[in-house]
DNA sequence: CTATTTAGTGTAGTTGAGACACTAACAATA
DNA sequence: TATTGTTAGTGTCTCAACTACACTAAATAG
């Protein structure tokens, strides 16, 4: 390891980055966590994240910290919220702009741990104790998450390409925690013009099968209302 | 000048805070700008903001530029977006997390220049140019307070203690830069329960006076809906 | 006392959300 | 091949909220 020193007239706190990636899994709305490797908090679980290089973006940090930790990459990704309280780290002050993402769940397998990384996914409401201030950005970050859903087409974020009604309302009644309606549901839906069926056919299970829709403009997450 | 450094093993960026303050002057949507002492961009008109301090919190950062730049203090103030792209300061890398802040009309008054800063107000449509990506900074806290309008009670902030209906529909006009039905809008305000007569009355000008309301609970930014 | 100016008020029509129950289509199996 | 179980798919009515819209009330200035 080098010596080299780097030195400034002022103090300087040093700059990571934090991700709340949420998927659905199970019927259940759950997130990404990080086995800590070293002190402190070590052994404990943390969010994915990582300290800023000079030279990258702030997304980027984000999205690399991601994908080393975890072999994810291309999630929709949004910044969330800076985090700097002195003190809440113990080794030295770090200001954590944190992110959040959001990953469909057919696109959720974790590279396998390395030595320098263990990752899993927990049930939000079933997590374990978090590292430094985690907690209270795993609690914004769901704020976020449910405040979005109604005025803009994050949730389609969660899908994979093509899906059925059924399993689109399945997403909004887990993130809400609530059931909804389903013919009110579809009418609402249909109403905004956002999906179009594709002319296929999903059959699992014996039952009716169900119409596949896929989003129009996917990639994009858009405010609607 | 102490000649002392402070060294790092990794590089760190500078962490800074910028303060986009907004006000309702004569009708119009305004914000506040520092005219630069020092280069970069020596002479230019800036967003108040600086450094921060290693043991203060963010927003407290934001709070003390604010006030050491203006004699400004007690406003209301939100974490806005963090603001980090690599030569967004050609000195060095700076992370800003930026805040917006909000000012009742007579609370404005700045205090005199001193050979350190000269502060002034301007029109949120007739701004200059602005340093560094200040005008990106503007930009989204007008889109942030403009989303606000809609769902909390964040106009009451420029509300001075006693208010009429009228003055306060000016307000909402002034924002969304549109005119809003006087009976409409005063149906909407009453039906959420948010101001209360206060039984006084305001006469100015050679016609019916209006009466006092005022917020029934001050100093609270609530969301409503 | 007349003119001017802003304050203050109600109703009808429309639109969007919520509550609510049955038929359609398939697969498994009896 | 008839029956059963399971999920897909559909329409109407009610209620609340928003929109459009025009006149009277109360003050001052001249």
């Amino acid at each position: 390891m080098s010596t080299k020193q780097f030195c400034y007239r002022h103090p300087h706190p040093a700059v990571s980055t934090d991700i709340v990636l949420f998927t659905l899994r199970a019927e259940k709305l759950q997130l990404l966590l990080i086995r800590r490797r070293n002190p402190p908090f070590q052994g404990g679980w943390a969010l994915p994240g990582g300290f800023l290089d000079m030279d990258e973006d702030l997304a980027d940090c984000a999205k690399r910290e991601l994908e080393e930790e975890t072999g994810i990459k291309n999630v929709y990704l949004e910044q969330l919220y800076t985090f700097g309280k002195p003190g809440r780290d113990p080794r030295e002050r770090v200001i954590s702009v944190a992110h959040y993402a959001l990953i469909a769940s057919d696109r959720i397998t974790l590279k396998p741990a390395s030595d320098a990384t263990e990752a899993a996914w927990f049930a939000f409401d079933e997590l374990p104790e978090l590292a430094f201030d985690h907690r209270e950005i795993v609690e914004k970050a769901h704020e976020r998450l449910v405040a979005k859903l109604d005025y803009s087409t994050i949730a389609f974020q969660f899908m994979p390409k093509q899906f059925t009604l059924s399993e689109l309302q399945n997403v909004y009644e887990t993130i809400r925690a609530e059931a909804l309606d389903k013919r009110n549901f579809r009418k609402w839906i249909l109403a905004r013009n956002l999906v179009e069926a594709t002319g296929l056919e999903r059959r699992n299970g014996s039952h009716r099968p169900a119409q596949l829709f896929h989003f129009k403009r996917p990639g994009r997450v858009e405010i609607i209302r």
